[in-house]
DNA sequence: ACAGATATGGACCAAACGGTCCGAAACTGA
DNA sequence: TCAGTTTCGGACCGTTTGGTCCATATCTGT
């Protein structure tokens, strides 16, 4: 029927995502989109809409594998929930002090550059993270019954706590990416479940 | 010798400081500096220098205002060191749920938007959060010392802690301003001076 | 082979960006 | 009073921004 596109959507997206997560909303420019993408300005258009509309669809692409695959990676310490929920902390702890990069989170800075201005931002931002909050959630539940985590705690509660605690780690780590401060600290946020 | 200058120097950094505060370093013009501040451009540039230099200043600023008024807050506490940090934890909730602003705190705001590109940012959202979890230091110490806070944590590690938990609180306060959801949340993070 | 459909790069656009410059205004000290 | 100094608003600058448009190239179905 037509000129087939020369670029894959998957990919382009990817990169996208790549680009947003690491500079930001404001300060990744159509020109930087185009360069990383592989491809002009029209296609980018037709394919993706406005610079908004592509930012939200790259939100939701890193909901729908990055925050999953991290929402697995506590699922899969089934056997013991409490290692589970260690591993996402250590996990991230890696992520930001080998690379380098200290992007951080796609979902918490976002939140924090667009959210309070920005209600279709701030929807995606609040499903990120109501997304690692249930991975917590189902975790934390699990170790209550089988036993390797405290029941006096609300499970819910210990959920968001995990959440925020999870966040701030992530703020901290941009300013002091010291290993050992940050360990120190994960161990006393895990303490919260004994 | 020469014309007065015919704006207040400390009060058009202060509305620099609020501007940038809530809308972040790139989302916010000259234009919209000059209107806030009262002046014009090149009254700005002879008195401030270029945008960025602005920023720093703003940055220095809410350090020595915004954020030794609260840790001025824990120190208040000073009979019961407890009751001063839960005292910061509560006004920081006041602050996001209340006003309807949601900016949260500017050393936060400008930690994740430009510190892992900017060196004199990082510098300064360093400091920030260092005055911070100084300000926890101290208040632990005292508490530990007085028998209201527990002794079986390093007391560095728990002020660390408690600024990591704050700035996490502030991140999830952003999507999810519920009341009774962050409170739970910070129940559980004093629950570790315990 | 060819008509129809569609994705392409690059030219183009108005607006906004950060920054510079300068003539005029307003004050001071002598 | 007036020379000297400093600050002022606003015009102006080149660049970059996000977004639009179109002639061309390339593919498909018949």
């Amino acid at each position: 029927m037509a000129r087939p596109r020369e670029f894959n959507v998957e990919d382009a997206l990817e990169k996208a995502m790549q680009l947003f997560w690491a500079k930001g909303y404001k300060a990744t420019s159509l020109s930087d989109l185009t360069a990383a993408m592989g491809l002009s300005k029209s296609s980018l258009y037709d394919t993706f809409g406005p610079k908004h509309e592509l930012f939200l669809s790259a939100m939701d692409r890193y909901n729908e594998t990055v925050a999953a695959r991290r929402a697995a990676g506590v699922i899969d310490g089934a056997k013991d929930s409490r290692a589970g929920i260690a591993a996402v902390f250590a996990a991230f702890l890696d992520e930001m002090l080998d690379a380098g990069e200290k992007r951080g989170c796609f979902v918490n800075n976002s939140a924090v550059e667009l959210a309070p201005h920005d209600a279709a931002v701030a929807a995606r931002a609040a499903a990120g993270l109501a997304h690692l909050e249930e991975a917590f959630y189902g975790a934390v539940r699990q170790g209550q019954e089988a036993g390797d985590i405290a029941t006096g705690r609300d499970a819910r509660a210990l959920a968001r706590y995990l959440a925020a605690s999870l966040n701030g780690l992530i703020v901290l780590a941009k300013t002091n990416p010291e290993r050992a401060a940050l360990e120190e600290v994960v161990g006393i946020v895990l303490a919260a479940l004994d």
